[in-house]
DNA sequence: TGTACATCAGTGAACGCGCGTTCACTGATGTAC
DNA sequence: TGTACATCAGTGAACGCGCGTTCACTGATGTAC
């Protein structure tokens, strides 16, 4: 941590190598696809040999699984934020419209997080950032029992638009990322967020 | 096509290796996830060497659009059946049902079919088969002009709720699908279907 | 009915490729004395 | 402050593998005469 330290050090020791490679991953994930995603690749888009990565990284699953951890807490983190800068009636279409904004900016991320590629069971990592990001969901929804219909069907309503919209499956909408958010507003953007619950 | 014709003929030609190959090609993608989903090994199941697929198909990209254009047929075939086995004003809700039906039936199908990995430009049966079970739905909402909030908003709560439950992201529900079936029940199969709109 | 021939759905060998992973290594860093 | 040494994050060569795809082929089928 010398002050003199180089932008852009041709060092031997890389010292940030882990965020580093979950970068590179992140971004070869949204613009190659999950396909490209190997970690030869993502090692050598971050310059760095082939098998540097499993100093960090188990194997090829675990990057993935920590790569869609670090999705599930920017997704708990927009919508709390969303929520926090909402008056209390429009708490809940705010965070609705966030999940369903993150997912339009990352939709390769937001599929490898809901896909079901990673499994839960296998990494805990994963596991727990997915519970925080509900947790913060489930906390605004006013219903503490978290699986309740009330609750699961807001989700629903909320998931459902983001993968339609991502998947780019509605035809009034398909790459106009404008109409993408007046459809988001039309849907979650009310005084308050209305539930088939309701 | 003689009567004597043994279950399993041992003959050089297959006569029927394209619907076998899509056969074999849907149950391995669902046991075994589409990463096992290769030509060749969707040869060697069926009993036939391992370009023999290409004969029916150009490539591996052509039969997985193939795989999920009869993926979009048979979405279209359950909720036109549920339509019209119920009474007008529970129409809606049976359709949504016989949705989210589909996809417990055939999660990794679904996703083939709406997670981007086939790309509709490239793959005209895929498009069209994606457009004759879109068509199915909207006939059934009563909003002729396809894009409304009204009919996206109903389309979102089915296919989100479809999402949620097939990736086991509702925890009262994982792995149980009696509980699932009284969770679509709760939120799509009321008296009438209600969406965000109502 | 029989023969010649065109068609075409299969076969099997071969290719080049990128992958994940293992291995023995080496150079940088931090620490004990 | 200097030296010896342990630690460990990197390197680079090598492995075996399954893949998609191409090629020249061959055997079954259908048809013209």
């Amino acid at each position: 941590m010398s002050t003199s330290r180089p932008t852009r050090r041709q060092t031997y020791h890389h010292a940030d190598l882990r965020p580093a490679l979950l970068a590179t991953a992140r971004r070869l994930l949204e613009r190659e696809g999950p396909e490209a995603l190997s970690l030869r690749e993502v090692a050598r888009r971050t310059g760095v040999s082939h098998n540097a990565p499993y100093r960090h990284f188990a194997d090829r699953a675990a990057l993935l699984a920590s790569l869609a951890a670090t999705g599930f807490d920017e997704l708990a983190a927009r919508t709390k934020a969303a929520a926090e800068g909402a008056a209390p009636g429009a708490r809940l279409g705010a965070m609705g419209a966030a999940y369903v904004r993150f997912a339009l900016d990352a939709p390769n991320l937001f599929r490898l997080m809901f896909g079901g590629l990673v499994r839960g069971r296998d990494h805990a990592e994963f596991a727990a950032a997915g519970a925080r990001a509900y947790a913060v969901l489930a906390g605004a929804t006013g219903a503490p029992e978290q699986g309740s219909p009330r609750t699961i069907a807001a989700w629903a309503t909320v998931h459902g638009l983001a993968h339609l919209l991502l998947d780019e499956q509605i035809a009034a909408v398909r790459g106009d990322r404008k109409a993408a958010e007046r459809l988001i507003e039309a849907i979650l953007g009310g005084s308050r967020t209305r539930t088939n619950a309701d």
